[in-house]
RNA sequence: GGGCUUGUAGCUCAGUUGGCUAGAGCACACGACUGAUAAUCGUGAGGUCGGUAGUUCGAGUCUACCCAGGCCCA
């Protein structure tokens, strides 16, 4: 029976039964297709799937399996930089760890032992603050030891707490077992260090300003200033120099010079040991009546003015660095100092000159260092004046004082001017008093024993940094970096084990009692200190190497926290069955080159061990969809919480893998969305394979390689160079560019190419046939790559795709416990025919949509094609002739020579030359493939079928129903 | 202010040692299909490559400066 010429399935139009067609064989066969059959749902529901599946991993001891599976392997050691145990999961903590999660994955789905031990800290001033603020006034009845225990029940609070929130993210490790900085083996690993610092060489006590306020009577850490608007005194003070103009060039007039100062602070004239310049700015040397003084030159007119200078005269020009030969007379104390310089002079305020306290100022402090000047600090605990400086200014409070040093200044005619300025000031947080800046002793780790610096430096240099600018960056710190200040006036942290004599005050240390220290810690935790007699770190017989007195105490202050996590590589790496040290890689944000790629580096040279990471990958920070950080007042934050609470971990790690983390990662509600649109498309490919391999037992049914179809070959040549592509990227730890290739491989090559041509062959050849097991062979083998390829990433998703394939003999009871699929079935020769025939069809497509606006067809079906071409692309034609029709998607198709090409018709411009004639196709459109083929209707038991479809329905079960 | 760093279509990313009309996927528009269906397929339209000035026969790619971000310091 012909179908008129002209009647077409036009669009809208469904498949409606036919008159022409016997109604009583119509119906029914939908069913002897072989449709896609699967329980892997469409919509992921992983807010609440997620939750099921760690619970079965829990179960079956997923962690506890893949170490067991790996014991053997080569061990890949990823140490874990300890999250600070206080408040909930931010983003940043979130991308971290799903970075080391995915990374571990990876290794370990490359057959190594990559255990990973996640771990806190837990010492350190924010816990301690935010205990004092809940015990109030109930600290003051407290020992330490209370205290500490406090603390250590608040940190353990939330270790609990942020454990719980990793573990959602589905990331994987020894949560049973993670480090504390608080554990007593760890606290007496900090002590063991320290001993062998001690040993070393490199422990020294010293003074160093800090905030310090004088009402509490304590150090404040920056942390616990904050800044106010105060009124501080504002002067300018002489200093003479010495030989007066001459001094300078002998050539000008001899007249008395003196260097112009500015300050804010006048009580700290008295530790005045020298006056600082930039050395590239001008200054200028001005006659004033019958005196000279100096000023940057472009602070004159200022200076001039507020001192009272009166009209200047300038006698010579010259820049900070010809000044540094001048010595100039302290008004008060008639001390002789330098002039140095520093590049920390400016010229936004005072004078260009600037006055240089190193007892009293963190830029003084360092300019003293640099130039060899003495940290004094003539000032007490109480901020009083010491009997150093002697009458009037002893015992008097500092900013008391002021009137009296500036009045001392006057009589001595050194003060030029002096007024007043409202300006912002630090203040303490407690009890909102003005703080000072005040030197007190404090325990250093040298930079330069044992040549630190220069073993730093040269360690970084064997350290591989990705990116490679990370070790700039770390370099020119380490390069630059004053000695390390160890030591906290604080209670919540391991003890600096060392002493002082209460006789003549000296400070000691010694390896030897630490080492003793590190042992009764590794019982009692660092409390030990506090509860054991000196004598049982120093013996009985102990005296102070200075004096001989037995009279001794230990040590009150504790040690920076970043000296806990920087030995974290003794404390886990080396202590650990299945870790290795140094580890293969640190991966933080860049952050951490201050931080603690930078402590771990040091605190490991300076104890005589090598650098502790072989590399070091750094990530960088969630900024919002603008690329602005993200703040709380800016209302731009978003919390994983709200992201999986609502998508799910599996779309946060997605998102994780998407962005190029070396440099900031965007994210933002629109930016999810579309993530999420990716996720569906993969879950959906995914689905559609599964679907396909309902009725397909690996074990009986895949074809063998060689007696594969061509195309289907093809397709397992397009997964050996994905997964050769993912693999590498992942080796590179380009995770950007494993999520964008897997995602245009779904789209591109998979839903857009090979399944979409397959369809035909899946659903209507004969389910058992060759042509059809030949096509399910390369679709199980897809599905088996894929799934492993994004297992380290949707990590949820993943597993449970891994579900739904094939049963197959001894298959993994989790992906996480297998390994990478082979390296899949590359060939070359084939590909590039397939590619061809690939890129024709592209252009058949634009033909057909050409023919489609036109209105001469509507689906592909309903086409009849002839390609013509020449050359090449003609052979190639031919030699597949047979499957260009399946190819295309059209119902028919036929090859002919480009110079028989109807006039008029367009050559579709592209890699290769073809003209695509579109014709309604001939004949009668399939009931069962909806192929538009002259022989339909020639087999007498189904008049409406194709000669494939009747063949296959011939014998098909649900024809006898 | 200093050190390190980023800036390619609305979004996420490619763009090899400077060399053909700057690519991909998504989103968007239009269309097809209704046997992947809260899916799927196709076609198309989107970019003065942050800006300016240089070097060069030729610059997204090199240089200088500027603008806007980010991290760490001050």
């Amino acid at each position: 029976m012909r179908r008129p010429a002209g009647c077409r399935n036009l669009r809208g139009s469904a498949p409606s039964p036919s008159p022409r067609s016997p109604a009583m064989s119509e119906p029914n066969y939908k069913a002897t297709l072989n449709l896609p059959k699967t329980a892997f749902p469409m919509k992921g529901n992983l807010a609440q799937r997620e939750p099921e599946r760690l619970k079965r991993w829990a179960e079956m001891d997923l962690t506890g399996q893949i170490d067991r599976a790996r014991a053997g392997g080569d061990p890949f050691t990823l140490h874990d930089g300890p999250p600070y145990a206080n408040g909930h999961l931010h983003m940043g903590h979130a991308l971290n760890k799903v970075l080391k999660d995915i990374i571990l994955k990876v290794r370990t789905m490359e057959g190594r032992r990559a255990v990973y031990v996640p771990g806190w800290d837990c010492h350190g001033l924010p816990i301690e603050r935010q205990v004092d603020k809940k015990l109030g006034s109930r600290k003051r009845e407290m020992d330490v030891l209370a205290f500490r225990q406090a603390c250590r029940d608040y940190a353990t609070r939330f270790v609990a707490i942020q454990r719980e929130e990793f573990r959602r993210l589905g990331v994987l490790g020894r949560w049973d077992h993670p480090y504390l900085t608080m554990d007593p083996h760890y606290e007496a690993t900090i002590i063991r260090e320290l001993g062998r610092i001690i040993r070393n060489g490199h422990l020294y006590h010293g003074r160093k300003p800090v905030h310090w306020c004088a009402t509490c009577v304590t150090a404040l850490a920056e942390a616990e200033v904050e800044y106010a608007d105060h009124t501080s005194p504002s002067i300018h003070v002489a200093f003479p120099v010495e030989g007066g103009v001459r001094a300078l060039d002998a050539a000008l007039p001899g007249l008395p010079l003196s260097l112009v100062i500015w300050t804010t602070t006048p009580w700290t004239i008295p530790a005045n040991r020298a006056v600082c310049v930039h050395p590239e700015i001008e200054y200028v040397v001005v006659r004033a009546g019958d005196a000279a003084f100096v000023v940057a030159e472009a602070l004159l007119p200022g200076v001039a003015e507020a001192a009272g200078l009166g009209d200047t005269e300038l006698l010579t020009r010259l820049r900070g660095r010809d000044l540094t030969d001048l010595t100039y007379t302290h008004p008060l104390t008639g001390r002789v100092s330098p002039v140095i310089t520093g590049d920390h002079v400016t010229l936004d305020a005072g004078t260009g000159l600037v006055h240089t306290a190193p007892g009293h100022g963190q830029e003084d402090y360092e300019a003293g260092q640099a130039h060899g000047l003495e940290v004094y600090a003539p000032v007490d605990d109480r901020g009083r004046f010491t009997a150093e400086v002697g009458a009037p200014l002893a015992g008097e409070a500092v900013f008391a004082a002021n009137p009296t040093v500036m009045e001392l200044l006057d009589q001595a005619g050194a003060l030029l001017a002096q007024g007043e300025i409202a300006h912002s000031y630090p203040h303490c947080w407690r009890c909102k008093r003005p703080v000072i800046f005040r030197a007190t002793p404090q325990w250093f780790v040298s930079m330069e024993a044992g040549g630190l610096r220069e073993r730093a430096l040269s360690a970084i240099d064997a350290v591989q940094w990705i990116p490679g600018w990370g070790r700039n960056r770390i370099y020119a710190m380490v390069e630059n970096r004053p000695d390390w200040c160890i030591s906290r006036q604080r209670q919540w942290g391991v003890p600096v084990v060392a002493f002082h004599c209460r006789s003549c005050g000296e400070p000691f240390s010694n390896a030897d009692a630490a080492e003793r220290v590190a042992d009764a810690a590794e019982q009692e935790g660092a409390d030990c200190w506090y509860r054991h007699p000196i004598t049982d770190w120093l013996g009985d017989g102990a005296a102070c190497p200075a004096c001989g007195s037995a009279d001794l105490a230990p040590e009150p202050d504790i040690l920076d926290v970043w000296f806990d996590s920087g030995v974290s590589h003794a404390a886990v790496l080396l202590a650990t069955e299945g870790l290795t040290h140094p580890a293969d890689l640190y991966l933080e944000g860049s952050d951490q080159h201050r931080g603690w790629f930078h402590s771990s580096l040091l605190a490991a040279l300076a104890a005589g061990r090598e650098a502790p990471y072989r590399a070091v990958l750094t990530h960088g920070f969630v900024v919002d969809g603008d690329g602005r950080k993200m703040s709380k007042s800016d209302g731009n934050v978003i919390a994983p919480e709200e992201i999986i609470k609502h998508n799910g971990a599996d779309l946060l790690r997605l998102w994780v893998a998407s962005e190029d983390f070396s440099d900031d990662l965007r994210l933002s509600p629109g930016i999810i969305r579309q993530l999420g649109d990716g996720y569906r498309r993969i879950r959906n490919t995914l689905r559609f394979l599964l679907g396909n391999l309902a009725d397909f037992n690996p074990a009986t049914d895949a074809v063998e390689p060689e007696a594969m179809e061509e195309l289907d070959r093809y397709a397992l040549h397009q997964l050996a160079e994905v997964s050769e592509r993912v693999r590498r990227a992942y080796d590179g730890y380009e995770l950007h560019a494993v999520y964008h290739t897997l995602h245009a491989y779904c789209i591109s090559d998979l839903s857009g190419f090979y399944l979409d041509v397959l369809k035909d062959r899946l659903y209507t050849e004969a389910a058992g046939s060759p042509l059809r097991r030949s096509a399910q062979t390369a679709v199980w083998e897809i599905a088996e790559g894929l799934i492993r390829l994004l297992a380290p990433v949707l990590c949820f998703t993943a597993d449970e795709a891994w579900e739904h394939l094939p049963p197959v003999a001894e298959r993994e009871a989790s992906v996480h416990l297998a390994r990478f699929a082979h390296g899949g079935r590359p060939d070359p020769e084939l590909a590039a025919r397939w590619e061809g025939l690939r890129a024709v069809r592209g252009q058949v497509l634009v033909a057909l949509e050409r023919a489609r606006g036109a209105k001469a067809i509507g689906g592909g079906l309903d086409a009849a094609i002839t390609l013509y071409a020449d050359g090449d692309t003609l052979e190639l034609l031919r030699a597949y002739d047979g499957s260009l029709a399946n190819l295309c998607i059209v119902s028919q198709a036929k090859v002919a020579d480009l110079a028989d090409a109807p006039a008029g018709l367009e050559v579709e411009e592209g890699a290769w030359r073809v003209a695509v004639a579109v014709t309604p196709a001939a004949g009668t459109k399939c009931g069962r493939c909806w192929q538009i083929l002259p022989d339909v209707g020639r087999h007498a038991g189904h008049p409406t079928l194709c000669g494939r479809c009747a063949a296959v329905v011939g014998d098909h079960p649900a024809m006898e129903a």
